[in-house]
DNA sequence: CGTGTGGTTGAGCCGGTTCAAAGTGAGTGG
DNA sequence: CCACTCACTTTGAACCGGCTCAACCACACG
């Protein structure tokens, strides 16, 4: 399969792209991903460098190809809230929009396939499978948004601990079934979990430890967290 | 041009309809607006009608064609977040999904113009620009999800009350620009705005009556509203 | 009238913040 | 190798914003 497609002008750099198999080049045929091919740019950004920000008038998308990204707002106060979280294959980026107010910056280092505003878009228009596809995952990123918000609105600083947990767990160690165990590294600081959860870092810190005392996480190295049973986890979300 | 429509086919009851002219039904052309109007229905449905809910299986769509709907989610023991408001000419419902979690609930008495899953799902399938026009509602959608995110995570009761009634002025009054003055009729009752900011019915009264106290708002019959200075009220959202 | 629904106001409490200090570990240079 | 720094994390104590509980008010409807 991936011989044939070769065959057919599959960009040799994109053979074995992660974005080809679930992300949005999934969408295209042969031909449109040799076009789109010619203006993107292979990037590498360590953990921490701002991808795109609120004040440059970024005109830009991206394919994440390794890492994680967050998304956030900032008040005129310096308040922040995480607003999104992006794994890959992610597509980053807002299509049709010409000011951009969320910041987007690596929180591990990351590796970016970049491609320019005009070259998407005009592919965007010419490909409705494209366009499908990423419809699909904003509409999968507005069912996150949802659910987020009743952790941010409605629970305890407990409960939006453990929440954090299992969706992270879920995405970086999706082996783990219900019930099972999970194990893997935070990608973010206390910091970060704190803006995303809507508290301070002393809270994040002292629910860690409760369920650490609580025996319902194993904390190892400050970021490798083992769960010997995501389903007492989930117990604690207020589901 | 109106009339030419007609002529080429557009159904009787679509001629005026807000959704033709803003909504999805914008993006189909006289020919597909005849074959979906073959199975839509028109209802109408009182304030506090349950439209969608998570227990039953729902596979369904609609615009609405007037009227404020709520869309909710509701923690196992009552705790309850609402998590968007949609307006005319809003289409409603979350194609490609089978189980919907989300609530819709009617804030005012609604129109509703409601369509099969089946037939929308298709339709969308043969009509690149009609999922091109649901994407850029979604795509909306999630920008106002993100930065409600804010306002529950970051904000103070006080803001979120300000922001609350800001965003509230835009949708209802538009007419109304930056620090003009504004004057509407709240959709939502106190426990409904209580849940839509994540605080008690209690400190939303309090904040209300704060407001009205220092001259940033005036409150008639408890619903309706006058805001002499937008921008004097925009300034207590912490921005 | 009484009854019900939605809104306001008050008093006390508590969860999470704030402020402060100490602990931990990786990286750096002598 | 140790000493030092810096960034991150944990822990403690006091405070306060928003919640809880309770009473009361306004108005519509039988």
């Amino acid at each position: 399969m991936q011989q044939d497609l070769y065959k057919c002008g599959v960009p040799a750099s994109c053979i074995s792209c992660d974005a080809r198999r679930r992300g949005m080049c999934g969408a295209l045929e042969p031909r449109q991903l040799a076009e789109l091919s010619k203006y993107s740019v292979r990037k590498n950004a360590r953990s921490g460098k701002e991808l795109y920000s609120e004040a440059e008038k970024t005109g830009g998308f991206s394919n994440i190809l390794s890492g994680v990204v967050k998304l956030s707002r900032t008040l005129s106060d310096g308040r922040q809230q995480i607003v999104g979280l992006q794994f890959a294959p992610d597509f980053l980026g807002r299509p049709f929009k010409a000011e951009n107010v969320i910041t987007a910056e690596a929180v591990t280092d990351v590796a970016l396939c970049s491609l320019p505003q005009a070259a998407v878009e005009r592919m965007i228009a010419e490909s409705p499978s494209l366009e499908h596809r990423l419809y699909q995952q904003t509409l999968r990123e507005l069912d996150e948004a949802r659910e987020w918000m009743v952790t941010l609105g409605r629970r305890t600083a407990a409960e939006k601990v453990a929440s954090f947990l299992v969706t992270i767990a879920r995405h970086l160690d999706p082996g783990s079934q219900e019930g099972k165990s999970a194990a893997f590294d935070l990608p973010l600081t206390r910091a970060d979990i704190a803006d995303y959860l809507g508290l301070t870092i002393e809270t994040v810190s002292r629910q860690l430890t409760k369920l650490r005392s609580d025996e319902i996480i194993q904390i190892v190295n400050n970021h490798h967290i083992i769960v010997p049973s995501l389903s007492r986890l989930a117990a604690r979300t207020g589901n």
